[in-house]
Order: structure tokens, then C-alpha cells, then sequence
DNA sequence: TAGTGGTCTAGACCACCGA
DNA sequence: CGGTGGTCTAGACCACTAG
């Protein structure tokens, strides 16, 4: 995991920057720090990149390398942002893991929709996978996810009631770490008001897309429906 | 603009893609494309991750690099992606752009709220900008915007209800490209229904961030509350 | 003007995919 | 096995910021 010379920079740096090594805000200049850690400034910089890319540092040219004080606070209590390990860690509260709740599980053929999605030939089978997530007595979370049955044959109910990606992730060594999403808001409808413990005036917030394996492989198709309150998805967007 | 030999690149193949010229989703390999390109490789390499950055190609190990089919065909009336340009371009409809409504406009000290995330000094003061954008006679953000006065002192009226950053850019040439933005959605109030025209169950789209410029200076906060039917926020995200 | 990030090159070796 | 992307290095020169 970590035999990566940027990997290795990478956690470093975070490590330092969470224990707030850097009070100034201010990191050392790139040639430092390659310095430092005994690789090029090339790996510094990809390290940095990847810094930069989460919100954490940005960069400011002629003057340095500073901490993002945003970041530091904007820690909410259901988040996506993928701190350092993978989509594994979606969703968080205090590093507790949500409650999962199997509503429904089943194999049937992929919908073109789905297909389409997921790269798949007509014919191939997904597992349908429908759950309900929670903290504590508070759902937060509808899902329907679609997976290829051939990328993993063996799956079984009770995988799915713990952490998928988990499961890939140590038994498989299959990585979930893109995604593509879109996120939107909608009137909930019965379902969610039921699930959700919603007023009906209260609205759902709607994520859908699709998660891929480090090898870019797509592996999942989901649609989420979230109690508005506890979605909150952060950003950092840097064009160009 | 395009001097820089990675946004020479970028932009070729990004109009090569466009155009359909790579009919089986493949791209030539990193290696041919430097020697088209009569560039390095990590030139080559440093714009194809501009490109995978926008969810508009993907790798694979061993493989190749291959457009995303949904890249194609994800373009949502109002969306926010920017996909070449800045933020500019974050409202569009077939390339058009809304109509603005300015709602209100003053200067005032910054709130400490505001200070913070624009990086201000106690006392210093800035512009609150409230609009109101519709696309024909469809409103579709209501828009809450802070900008520090003496980033921009001249500002007018008349300025703001135009695009903001165009007039930034075109004539202070001060581009805004990257935002640090929290998305939600939320139960509308009286004011979001009269003004976007929504029914008292129909939800808000919630975004608030920090706009920047390409120096890295926060030049904007912005609180906005979209028509639910028109937040579509696409987002691609590589972890690591 | 000195410090710092931005760009760019040339080349080496590794890891993975598919035929 | 050949093709392809992934990682990494060493070094050069440019562009911007700040004192």
C-alpha cells in the first residue's frame, strides 16, 4: 500500500498537517521537502497534488505551499469526500460506520440503462441491491445499487449487509476508488418519507452515478436518496 | 492562452474528442500522442489528467485510454462543470446565458463568517451582491454573493448584472477556476417560492463555497438556492 | 532580487493487460 | 510476450510574489 514514493509523502504530509505541525499554515517549499523525504521534486509535487485535489493545501505561485483553514473545519457529519483510503469511507461519524439495513437483494438481467452504465453486454446479470443506512435510530440513506454478477460471483447477502467495498477491498484487493456522480434534490415521495422518517414538506437529496475499481473497471451503478439534512457534499473544483 | 505546451495538447484533443474522430472510444497511446504532439510524455500525461480530471477520459493500466461514454451524454440543461473555460461558463443553456436580476447590492463590513473564508482582515469591508438568474422567464437561482472591496473597487451595477467573472476577466484579467463548494438541499421558504416560483413542497438545491482566483486569492462567497428541478452538479472524483 | 511554484524534457524501469 | 500506463529521477528554465 504504502511502497509508493508519493504514497509514502502523501500520508507524511497528512499526518503532520492533521497533528497541525504546520501552525503558520505554511509547508516547506517543494524543494525542501523533496529534500526531506529523500525523492525528487516531481513526486513531491504529485504528492502535493493529490493535497491540493482534497481541498486540503493550495499552492500560490512565487509565495508557497498553505493549509486550506477551511478544510480543518469542514469536517460534516456524513460526508464524501474520501479522506485517504477509498470510497470505503463514504460514509462517516466520528469513524463509526453506519447501520445497514438489506431491504432487498436479487439477480436480474441489466436494464439498457444499467448496461450502458456499467459497460455490459446484453444479457449479463446484476445483482439488484436495495438498502437502508442509519446512524444510530436515524436513516439517512436509500440506495439501489446494481453490480455485475461476473465481477463478483460470489456475493452474498450477508457481504452486503456489512461494507461492500470493504469486502472487495480485503478479500478481493479490488479497490473502489472514482466515481461519477450527479448530485440533485427532489419532493420526497411516500417511500422515502417512510424510510427516511420525513415530513412530507421535507425534500430528499439525490446522488446517482457510478463507482469504478482503481483499474477503472465500473462496478457499480447507484441511486441514492438521502434525508436532506445529512447530505452535504463538498467539492473542490480546480478547472483547467 | 494556449501557449502553454499541456493546454495545446489539451485543447486538440479535446476538440478531437468532440468531433468524433476516435470512433472506438480509443485513444492513441501516451507515447504516440508526445510524438504527434512533438511533446514529452509527461506533457502528454499531464493533460490527459487534465482530461480524466472532467470525467471525459479514463485509463487503464496496460490497456489504453478510452473516452467515457457518459461524458458524452451527461450535459444537463444547467450545470456546473466548466469544462474549458472558468466558472464563467457554470450556468448555460445551449450556450446561452441567464438573465440576471439584481435582487440587491451594498457594501458592508465583513461578518466574521465571511471574513474567514475570504481570508479578510477584521473591519474590512465587502460587497453583498443578491441576484436573481432565469433562464427565458424560468428563475432558477436565487444568489448570495460576498466579494471584498478592494479586490474589485470599482465595482458597479451595472457590472453585476452581467456575469461577473466575464467582466473580471475580460477587463482585470483575473480569472476565477477553482471553488470550494458544499452542496445540499433544503425545505424552501417563502421567499425561494415566490422568487423561483416553486410550490411550498417543492425543495431548494443548496451550494455555498469559496470561489478563487487562478492565483490561488478567495475572491468570492457565495450562498445559493437553486430550483431543485435545475441543480445538477456533475462530479468526477479519483481518490489518491 | 531571492524564494518559490510552474512547466518541460529525456529517459529509465516496473506492473498490468490481452492475445 | 509486446503494448501500454504508472512511477520516478535529475535537471533546466520560466513566472510570479514579496520584502
Amino acid at each position: 500500500m504504502a511502497d509508493l514514493v508519493y504514497q509514502r509523502v502523501i500520508s507524511a504530509l497528512q499526518q503532520q498537517i492533521n497533528q497541525g505541525k504546520f501552525a503558520d499554515l505554511k509547508l516547506p517549499n517543494e524543494r525542501v521537502l523533496a529534500e526531506e523525504f529523500n525523492v525528487s521534486r516531481s513526486s513531491v509535487k504529485k504528492a502535493l497534488n493529490s493535497l491540493i485535489q482534497r481541498g486540503m493545501i493550495f499552492q500560490k505561485q512565487g509565495a508557497g505551499t498553505f493549509i486550506n483553514p477551511l478544510y480543518l473545519k469542514n469536517r460534516p457529519m456524513y460526508n464524501i469526500s474520501g479522506d485517504n483510503v477509498g470510497v470505503t469511507d463514504m460514509y462517516q461519524k466520528d469513524g463509526q460506520h453506519p447501520d445497514i439495513q438489506v431491504l432487498g437483494f436479487k439477480v436480474l438481467p441489466a436494464k439498457p440503462e444499467i448496461q450502458e452504465a456499467l459497460f455490459l453486454e446484453p444479457g449479463e446479470f446484476v445483482y439488484e441491491i436495495q438498502r437502508l443506512r442509519a446512524f444510530d435510530d436515524q436513516p439517512f440513506m436509500i440506495e439501489d445499487g446494481f453490480v455485475p454478477v461476473k465481477l463478483v460471483p460470489d456475493l452474498t447477502e450477508k457481504m452486503i449487509a456489512g461494507s461492500l467495498y470493504n469486502y472487495l477491498q480485503e478479500s478481493r484487493n479490488i479497490f473502489v476508488t472514482r466515481s461519477f456522480l450527479t448530485i440533485s434534490a427532489d419532493v420526497s415521495n411516500k417511500q422515502d418519507q417512510k424510510l427516511l422518517k420525513l415530513k412530507p414538506v421535507e425534500p430528499v437529496g439525490v446522488m446517482e452515478g457510478i463507482f469504478f475499481t482503481d483499474r477503472g473497471t465500473p462496478i457499480e451503478f447507484s441511486h441514492m436518496r438521502l434525508h436532506y439534512k445529512f447530505m452535504r457534499y463538498n467539492t473542490f473544483t480546480a478547472l483547467n
